[in-house]
DNA sequence: ACCACTTGCGTACACCGTACCCAGTGGCGA
DNA sequence: TCGCCACTGGGTACGGTGTACGCAAGTGGT
C-alpha cells in the first residue's frame, strides 16, 4: 500500500490510487469526524463502489494508517535547520501540534490498537531525534526524552480538544446531552466538595485554556534543560 | 444515569442498573479490548435483550462514559496525604499510569469526541489540583500545570501501548499485516537515511521503553520544580 | 381493585466492513 | 494479428452494529 508506482503494466491503468482515497478520506475526516468515515461514503466520493477501495488498500484500518502518514507528510516536512536546540524543539512542537489542530481525528487513530509507523512518521521521528542529539544530550536518553515530547504534544492535543468542546459545545449535536450534563454540574458540584477547583475558578485560572500548551512545552523543555545542564 | 438510587417506586423493581451495566462492559473491554463491547454481547452477559440495556443507559456513547468514570473510582480512591508535593505527585502519577495498563481502552474512550467528567474523574482533578496548590504554585499557574500532568501521563499511556505492541505481537491477529510491515521497514530503512535512529539503536537506548515513563516524569517535575523555584 | 407508571424485551431499520464472484480491459507472447 | 491472462472495477450478500418504536407484564399508591 505504502509504495505506489511499482506496475508490472499488465491490465487496463488503475483509474483510484491508494493516496488519493487516503485524500477523500482526509476530507472526510476534517469536515464530520472519523466516525463518519465509512468505505462507501469514501466510493460515493469517487462515484464508484465500495469494494473498489479495496484493490488499493488492504482494509479500513489500513486506510486509516495511510490517511495518518499523509497528514504528517503534508505538514511536517518544512522545518528550519538553525536555531538552538531549544527553538527548534519549540517548532517541532508547534507543527506537530498544528497538525492535530486541523486534523483532530488523528487523536482517534493514534489511539487505536495498531501501531502506526509510516515513512513520514519514520522521517519526523528521525528529525526529532536527529534535534536532540545535538543538544548535549547523551545518546542514551535521546529516544527516552523524544518520547516525553511526544507524549505530552498528543496528550495536550486530547485535553485541548476537550477543551474547545467544552466551551463552544461544538462537535456534540445531542442539545439533551448538554442539559443533563449540566444538570449533573449543578447538582454534585459544590465548593465545599472542590475547595481547589473554586478557588482556581475565581481567580480566573481557567480563562485562557489555549496558553496551557504553550505553558506546559516550556516546564518539558525547562526540565530538559535540567537534565542537559547535569551532562559534562 | 449517573445517580443510582432516585426511585419513586411506582413500577417493578429493576433487576439492572447502569452500575453493573458498566461493569460487565469493563470486563469485556478488559478481555478483548473496546471494539467487542457491543449492547448486544453486554445483554448476553446478563442473558436478557439488547434493548433491555437501554432502559438504564442512555445509549453507548455514555455507557462509555461511565466504564470509564467507573474505572477511575475503582482505582483512585486510595491516596496518601503525607508527603510533599513531589512524591506525592508521583503517586498520582503511578496510580494513573497503573489505570492505563490496566484498562487500555480508556486511551480511545478519552479520544473519543465526547468531553467526559463523571464524579470520580472530578473527585481525582480536585485532588490533583490540591497537591499542586500546596507546592508553593501561584494558583494562576495550577490548572495549566495539572494539564501538563494529565498531558504527559496519558500521552506516555499511549506510547507505552504501541511499545508493547510492537514488542511482543499482541493484540493484532492479523499475521500477514506483521509480515508486510516488516518488508516495509527493510526497504525503506538504511542507516544513511536515519542517521540518528541507527546510532541510538546500536547504543542500545530502544532496550528499555519501560523506564521512559519514570524518565519523562522527572523530567516534567524538574521543570514544575523550577518554575516554583522561582515563585517568592 | 384500579391504574398510572415502570420495566423487560422483541422486531425492524439503516448502516457498517468485507468475502466472494463475475465481467470487462489491455499489454504481451506466439 | 490474435488469443491469453493478469489485472481492474464493481455488484451481491452476509454477519455485525446501534437504536427507534411498540407492546406485554408487573407493581406500589390511591
Amino acid at each position: 500500500m505504502w509504495r505506489s508506482g511499482d506496475r508490472t503494466a499488465h491490465g487496463p491503468k488503475p483509474t483510484l490510487n491508494a493516496t488519493e482515497i487516503a485524500r477523500a478520506g482526509i476530507a472526510l475526516a476534517d469536515a464530520d469526524g472519523v466516525q463518519s468515515v465509512s468505505m462507501r461514503r469514501i466510493a460515493g466520493h469517487f462515484d464508484c463502489g465500495a469494494m473498489s477501495l479495496y484493490r488499493h488498500v488492504p482494509g479500513k484500518a489500513e486506510l486509516l494508517d495511510l490517511m495518518l502518514d499523509t497528514v504528517i507528510g503534508d505538514e511536517g516536512v518544512s522545518h528550519v535547520k538553525t536555531g538552538g536546540w531549544r527553538s527548534r524543539l519549540e517548532e517541532y512542537a508547534h507543527i506537530s501540534r498544528r497538525i492535530y489542530e486541523r486534523h483532530p481525528w488523528i487523536l482517534q487513530v493514534e489511539s487505536s490498537v495498531r501501531p502506526t509507523l509510516g515513512p513520514n512518521s519514520l522521517d519526523a521521528y528521525e528529525r526529532l531525534l536527529g534535534i536532540l542529539s545535538t543538544s548535549g544530550l547523551a545518546i542514551s536518553h535521546v529516544p527516552a526524552t523524544a518520547s516525553l515530547l511526544v507524549a505530552y504534544i498528543h496528550g495536550s492535543a486530547v485535553r485541548r480538544q476537550v477543551d474547545t468542546m467544552l466551551a463552544d459545545h461544538s462537535g456534540v449535536s445531542d442539545e439533551q446531552w448538554w442539559a443533563e450534563r449540566q444538570m449533573f454540574w449543578e447538582e454534585y458540584f459544590s465548593p465545599e466538595r472542590f475547595p481547589t477547583i473554586s478557588r482556581a475558578y475565581e481567580a480566573g485560572s481557567f480563562e485562557h485554556p489555549e496558553r496551557d500548551f504553550e505553558f506546559g512545552l516550556q516546564r518539558v523543555l525547562d526540565g530538559i534543560d535540567a537534565l542537559i545542564a547535569l551532562s559534562p
